[in-house]
DNA sequence: GCTTAACCTGGACGC
DNA sequence: GCGTCCAGGTTAAGC
């Protein structure tokens, strides 16, 4: 085990892990984070500036944490175009240690593809099942095994019935196969060379395959392809926006038009940080549905998501 | 260019 | 206990 310091204004492990843009990371009781990134068993826990943290098979591999977390990029700069807008501002004060990940872009890919129209918890119970049946076991601990995210190519190969019923996602388990086998026929590293492409390219190249709409390639280039002007708008950020920033789209459906004129909203509010503030205005309105905090990191039944219609009045 | 329905499943919610 | 609704979307058909 290793220790690094990093200003908690800065750096916040809870709100990083549980804002929606990885699955698979699992927060123990004993308060460590417990993940598997780029085929490393990665532990790790926060205590104020100090940050614990141990990985196999390399130890202590703090330049894959350097990497994954982004921790050479300045968030002072960031919370400072926050400012401009008072939503935007407000979801800074409370969750100021929010920082963008860099993922694995096709593990990103495919995780965005299980989530279509499903609720969190149920996205990481799915990913969690094909991830034993088609990933590598790589470690274990306290009890419970740890297995790599599976290969475009492993996934390709999978058997549809069981992606779709026994993870749990259904006809999303089957779309995860279909796109695997459109990435797996792609020249080795397509995925990873986006990084050096123009949003819009890298955009337009997602969308090329079945499966991936506007919003999952978008989650794709701004969580892994290091896009920051990529602004996905799911549900949440379609609600905050026609009710803060767009009002003439109340009683609009998401269409292309719609989904384009909120992406540029976001791009002329926060121009290359769009996509830090999609995952602040994210992330609050998120923990304001599962009643004040991500059920990612205190579980479903731990939460309650807010009432759909208000209490009948007592009496 | 917009709306709508279908796509599977599990869980929350109302009654 | 049961029926209904909906969840970090995408696609295709119909208008």
């Amino acid at each position: 085990m290793q220790t690094f310091t990093y200003d908690q204004r800065y750096f916040n492990l809870d709100d990083t892990l549980a804002n929606g843009q990885v699955f698979r990371w699992q927060h123990q009781a004993d308060g460590w984070w417990l993940g598997v990134v780029e085929g490393e068993v990665i532990k790790l826990r926060q205590d104020g500036d100090t940050f614990t943290y141990g990985s196999y098979p390399t130890t202590d591999n703090f330049a894959l944490l350097e990497d994954y977390f982004t921790l050479k990029s300045d968030l002072a700069a960031v919370h400072e175009v926050m400012q401009r807008d008072p939503l935007a501002a407000d979801a800074v004060a409370r969750f100021p240690g929010l920082r963008m990940m860099r993922q694995n872009p096709e593990e990103c890919l495919l995780s965005f593809v299980a989530s279509t129209a499903n609720s969190v918890p149920q996205i990481a119970k799915g990913i969690d099942a094909f991830s034993a049946q088609y990933g590598t076991l790589i470690g274990e601990s306290g009890g419970k095994k740890l297995y790599t995210f599976p290969t475009a190519q492993a996934l390709a190969a999978a058997d549809p019935d069981f992606m779709g019923q026994q993870t749990g996602l259904g006809w999303r388990g089957i779309n995860v196969v279909k796109v695997a086998k459109q990435v797996a026929a792609k020249p080795s590293g397509w995925l990873l060379s986006l990084r050096e492409a123009r949003y819009v390219e890298a955009k337009y190249e997602l969308m090329q395959l079945v499966g991936v709409g506007a919003k999952i390639a978008d989650c794709v280039c701004a969580f892994s392809l290091d896009k920051g002007e990529a602004v996905p708008v799911d549900t949440h950020i379609f609600q905050l926006a026609v009710e803060h920033y767009l009002p003439t789209l109340k009683g609009k459906t998401l269409t292309d038009a719609a989904y384009n004129k909120i992406a540029a909203a976001f791009k002329e509010r926060f121009g290359n940080y769009a996509s830090l503030a999609q995952q602040y205005l994210f992330y609050a309105h998120f923990t304001n549905y599962w009643g004040g905090k991500s059920p990612l990191i205190y579980g479903a039944n731990n939460g309650s998501r807010t009432r759909r219609t208000p209490p009948r009045p007592q009496g």
